[in-house]
DNA sequence: TGTACATCAGTGAACGCGCGTTCACTGATGTAC
DNA sequence: TGTACATCAGTGAACGCGCGTTCACTGATGTAC
């Protein structure tokens, strides 16, 4: 038997890790983080003990269920990117990824508020939820770079330097996003973009966790205002 | 006995009332929004069910510390504004904004993520926390009118017109936030301060949620440099 | 191909704990005359 | 100023429920020879 057919044990343990995920998945709208092994045991038809073989604690499914969020957005984010046949435009390329997320988000708003919303108490990510989680910020990276190269961002920051320069330690630590970023980029346009990215989240969560009620309904298009300003801003306006 | 000297019984009511929501504050920092009441009553060295004389439900005392928090915040951000004694440097006042509003939320991060944060599961804020939650706003529809008959704001918006119009609808909401905001401004003047306020809220939430956890140390900089980035995006540019 | 043993998914009972809310009660404070 | 009655804060027991985790177990699947 070749490694490549893994054992009928095996098949079922991994099919029923990812149910127990999903029934969990569905827990988190209705109970928030609070989330209750005994309930997801419940729907499962199986006892509480038993889901100890596939998790050895509850923080251990969460941390199962936040990765998983991660991955699915980053997926999410890098098809949206990559669906942009234009490789140069970098514009289209932002607003593919804004609107990627935006839509994931609204679509899954319980996931959302698992990896970007409040803390949960007594609970501590660890470090394996780091690599996963920047993923789409890698995205962001490679479409400025792709803007730098083809030109598209100014060389020189002069409009914002002249306004607010950065501090030497501060300036330090946004020259160490673009390296992880792979963004070869001087540190006034990492900032610029580090803010835009700023935005969009701050865009979606406003939206996502309620403060557009009865306030704008007309939310793809304020959005997409949005993600239209502030690609200006980072400096990936239309080549037109 | 004249009215204005309340009955000890009455008097010792009202401290109750905020030694039990001072004592559910605490607890908020360790248990979240998994508020217990039983705990609270421990902490106050009372039977649990003698907090229902001062409010009717977990979802009572929850209501009350969300109003009490956005009226502190409410209260920092008017006191903030209202000590910037030039009342024509709109910059000062809406740095002075920002920062007060950043400054409460890193102080209090639970308070933030009540109001702020993921929605709390099977909980529905009543129409009572409308009001409360506005105040922020309306400083910063004082700011932007003061702004406008100073002459700071561009007269009609060219720049962003040009490159991303607002639909008519879109327009029409935007419109009704200026109106109840009491800032006589065009549409695409208040458009592009939501989109601030938006980024203001991101870079807060980022913050207090963790997110420039091992990326950016210097914190109030950093939120320095984005108000600075978004107030001139606003118009609100020094009049140097 | 068949047997002996090891692995491991799922069971069911139990431990020790916590929760929100109701209810009849006691005793102190407040009010009307 | 004193008495009679009403208000109401806090008690303690109870209801009915839920939770995470451990543990000895059964029985099916997998493996080595």
């Amino acid at each position: 038997m070749p490694d490549s057919a893994p054992s009928l044990r095996a098949r079922v343990r991994a099919e029923m890790t990812e149910e127990i995920k999903r029934v969990a998945l569905r827990h988190l709208a209705t109970d928030g983080t609070a989330l209750s092994l005994r309930a997801v045991a419940r729907d499962l038809g199986m006892v509480s003990s038993a889901l100890y073989r596939y998790f050895a604690n509850r923080d251990e499914l969460l941390t199962a269920l936040i990765v998983d969020a991660y991955n699915v957005l980053a997926e999410e984010v890098e098809r949206a990117d990559a669906a942009v046949t234009d490789r140069a435009d970098v514009l289209g390329r932002w607003l593919a990824v804004g609107h990627a997320i935006r839509a994931w988000a609204v679509a899954k708003p319980h996931e959302y508020a698992l990896i970007y919303g409040s803390p949960i108490p007594g609970y501590a990510a660890p470090t394996t939820t780091i690599e996963p989680a920047t993923r789409p910020v890698l995205v962001l990276g490679g479409i400025l770079a792709d803007a730098r190269s083809a030109g598209v961002l100014p060389e020189k920051d002069v409009t914002l330097e002249g306004g607010s320069p950065l501090g030497h330690k501060l300036r330090a630590e946004i020259e160490t996003v673009a390296e992880v970023v792979g963004a070869e980029v001087d540190a006034a346009a990492v900032a610029r973009a580090l803010l835009a990215w700023t935005e969009l989240f701050g865009a979606v969560g406003f939206e996502v966790f309620g403060r557009l009620n009865n306030v704008i309904a007309q939310r793809e298009e304020w959005f997409d205002w949005q993600l239209r300003s502030m690609a200006r801003f980072i400096g990936l306006g239309n080549r037109s």
